[in-house]
DNA sequence: CAAGATTGACGTGTCAATCTTA
DNA sequence: TAAGATTGACACGTCAATCTTG
């Protein structure tokens, strides 16, 4: 086996090679798909997603940011955008006057059901639909030892509680 | 096994997520280091790589295109920003007066040799050292098929030619 | 002061339109 | 007209600084 002088093989760099380029154009793959159809962004989605399935059907910036794994200034500006075309808005937060909750509009709810057939169609047709269950674990198994590596904390708390399925019947 | 409107089981959504948020994770994780050390992003890594491995020094910017899987107006914009960081200059193309050369300076052959020993052994401890042979082949083989179905003209012609690996020497 | 959240500046990425040369 | 490439507008994401309330 080659090995040159950053100590990685031919072997090592085409697998990071190959991984980044598939997520990278799967990514974009599934943008078009939801912009074209529904005139939504992936961020779009998986914001309202998290909303959608939230208890009391508002959550607040930080818990957004745990849900997605995002900075919190991403989800302040990611929500700044989107209530301005009218997709969320932010309502005073009675418990803490220092925060507010994100709350969806009827706007909001009707894009994210509108999105979520095509955009699960599509994610199964490029992605899911493409890997054999054994596959399917070997995936899950590196992406969280992954995660781990990165942040052990969080990934320990993450254990307890597993997302439900989203269920459109709760429209 | 629970199934919702999407057709989706949970154990389908907890893999798509994981498998998101662990790239998006490990290459924020790799932007902070390479950006931390070297002063530069994976993006210019790579574009820097691509000239570096470039048999006479240079590539045009479709060339570039190709070899990083990115759209041209992409590598325009990025190679418009690190031309004016003194990392690439353009040079006329003796061929074709439509196009130009991109090729490093000294400062850009500078940086990339710089990052490439800290960036290799970030990508080995976050990554590639975590994960088995079984594993690697597992994520190789996904990715290459997930590439084949989103572009299967593509992916027929990169069968030829696998990159060599970096030669330090050839500074 | 800590924590929740926002803001501004800047680098990044996409799309559509445009410019120039083959 | 096609192809190679650039540009401008805009969405996205990060960092550091800031504002407000606990």
């Amino acid at each position: 086996m080659m090995v040159d002088a950053t100590g990685f093989s031919a072997e090592e760099w085409t697998l990071w090679r190959a991984y980044r380029s598939a997520h990278g154009q799967l990514n974009r793959a599934l943008d078009r798909q939801l912009q074209r159809d529904s005139g939504i962004s992936q961020a779009d989605f998986g914001v309202l997603a998290a909303i959608f399935e939230a208890r009391d059907g508002h959550l607040r910036v930080g818990q957004l940011a745990e849900v997605l794994a995002w900075e919190k200034s991403r989800v302040s500006h990611q929500v700044t955008r989107m209530e301005s075309r009218g997709l969320l808005q932010r309502r005073d937060c009675d418990a803490d006057g220092r925060g507010s909750w994100i709350e969806l509009t009827a706007d909001g709810r009707r894009a994210f059901l509108g999105a979520l057939r095509g955009h699960a169609a599509e994610l199964r047709r490029l992605f899911v639909d493409l890997l054999s269950p054994a596959e399917r674990t070997v995936l899950l198994d590196t992406s969280e030892r992954v995660l781990e590596e990165l942040n052990p904390a969080l990934c320990e708390s993450e254990k307890a509680g597993v997302p439900a399925p989203i269920d459109e019947t709760a429209a």
